[in-house]
DNA sequence: AACATAGTTTCGATCAGCGGGACAAGGTGG
DNA sequence: CCACCTTGTCCCGCTGATCGAAACTATGTT
């Protein structure tokens, strides 16, 4: 061992190995096998055929009865959509999203306050023939996306501060990195409750986005719609912004907030 | 040790352990604190310790920076909705089950083929505001569910035989449990291309499914609509039951299936 | 038939990880 | 204000769960 610090500092090597594994099978699609995963992690293939015989009889990893390739279990997929379910936010949100969407003619997308970011937890694919949206599951940044600033805008004084003093990561060229700036861009979302963010998270696309407020008048997730950023401009159509501010209304209703916006 | 095996059988413990705190802190909605975790999983506090700090490292938990409680990550979603994409089956279905919902008014789901069972991957609830459906992530059996009848009828008779021969559990007094009676609707849900299950998988619900074919001519899962078994005959409305068919050919087109439908 | 490549199993050595207990930080109530 | 809980965190020496290497089996390939 090279440069080994007397300790370990790493964390425990078999909970490592377990969730590598886990997350080599759940992304790789199809079967993998024994000697392939041991080469891609570096490992011994008995040491991984160990682990994979536990996940498989504990649910998480199948393995195909020809005794050859193991494939991800139903569990994770159950276990991924716990975390939905006991957010509340993903059954109120369903469908005042597919309304929304239905009503512009855009992708919708809601998303969760976590301490980390914005949580992806429910989107609806827009009628467009490409692909325009967010992956469920997705965290977006706090300085890097409509979702993040709005629901920043809405958070505490002290929860603002953290944002403006950590690290402010540019996506792009045209994320905003300068907390004074940013500063400035949570009054003005604050005042008017919906925020944009176009070639901010991803060049090409931008998002328009207002904030669900819960019973404590404190932002808990958003709403919004994503397009790309030559038809959703940065000062989008009253008309969006109008049906997005709505339906961020509506769900923060669903949440126990009074319903009285504290903006325009 | 009472009965101990001399050697290992049980699989790898910090494995298990791993898992059952995963599985633990995310079914528990808000944060869990390390004593209750580890009194519930019946181990020592340090144990759980050093597992939940590895597993904050690695992203799939995250840790209340009041240094307090522990909640579940957000990597856990991205997982198991990283299964779910890449079957193409849910990317496929998402739209035409929305079009079924709109135009019969019941929930809709989705159910993609895996050898332990049909497992739910989309849902859209119905407009009824109880909620009647199945759960993304639920595992539906070959022998109690329209889902899985209907897709084991139109896979392989050696698949078929498999299922015969297996266990057949009962989930209700109404799940068929004899292998004559079953492999005798086998045929003639083959035959008519739908399948219903009036209490058979659970009392008071009934499914109404169709077989959705890829390019081989095989079922590799099923579109259907659910509601209460007083609400959906064994036996459902025609205009249903075209509803449905339709609805799978669709997606069946989408998979690769040449759409001309090997039954009625 | 020899070879190649897959997954599985065995076995003894070893160090990763365990238990138990100390420690710090809040919270509570007398 | 101070004992007294109850948290989460950290430390350390012992030990058995876990590891690597190699043998074994089964299949497919040359």
């Amino acid at each position: 061992m090279p440069e080994g610090d007397k300790k370990m500092a790493e964390g425990l090597q078999s909970v490592i190995l377990t969730m590598q594994i886990v997350e080599h099978v759940a992304r790789t699609g199809k079967g993998v096998g024994v000697t392939s995963l041991a080469t891609a992690l570096g490992t011994s293939k008995s040491r991984i055929h160990r682990h994979l015989q536990t996940l498989v009889q504990q649910g998480y990893v199948f393995q195909h009865e020809d005794s050859e390739r193991y494939e991800i279990g139903h569990q994770l997929v159950s276990l991924g959509q716990a975390v939905l379910d006991n957010s509340g936010l993903v059954g109120a949100s369903r469908d005042s999203l597919l309304a929304l969407r239905d009503r512009i003619g855009r992708s919708a997308v809601a998303s969760q306050l976590t301490p980390e970011g914005m949580l992806v937890i429910a989107t609806v694919r827009g009628p467009s023939p490409i692909e325009i949206g967010v992956r469920v599951g997705s965290l977006l940044s706090f300085n890097g996306s409509a979702q993040g600033k709005v629901a920043a805008a809405f958070s505490s004084e002290a929860f603002q501060q953290r944002v403006l003093t950590g690290e402010l990561t540019a996506y792009t060229e045209h994320t905003i990195t300068d907390p004074e700036q940013l500063a400035a861009e949570f009054a003005e979302i604050r005042a008017r409750g919906w925020a944009t963010a176009p070639n901010q998270a991803a060049l090409g696309l931008n998002t328009l986005a207002s904030p669900i407020l819960d019973a404590s008048g404190a932002a808990c997730g958003t709403v919004g719609i994503v397009d790309l950023a030559q038809s959703l401009d940065a000062e989008p159509d009253p008309e969006h912004i109008a049906a997005v501010l709505d339906t961020a209304r509506r769900i923060s209703v669903l949440m126990g907030h009074s319903g009285a916006l504290p903006f325009g």
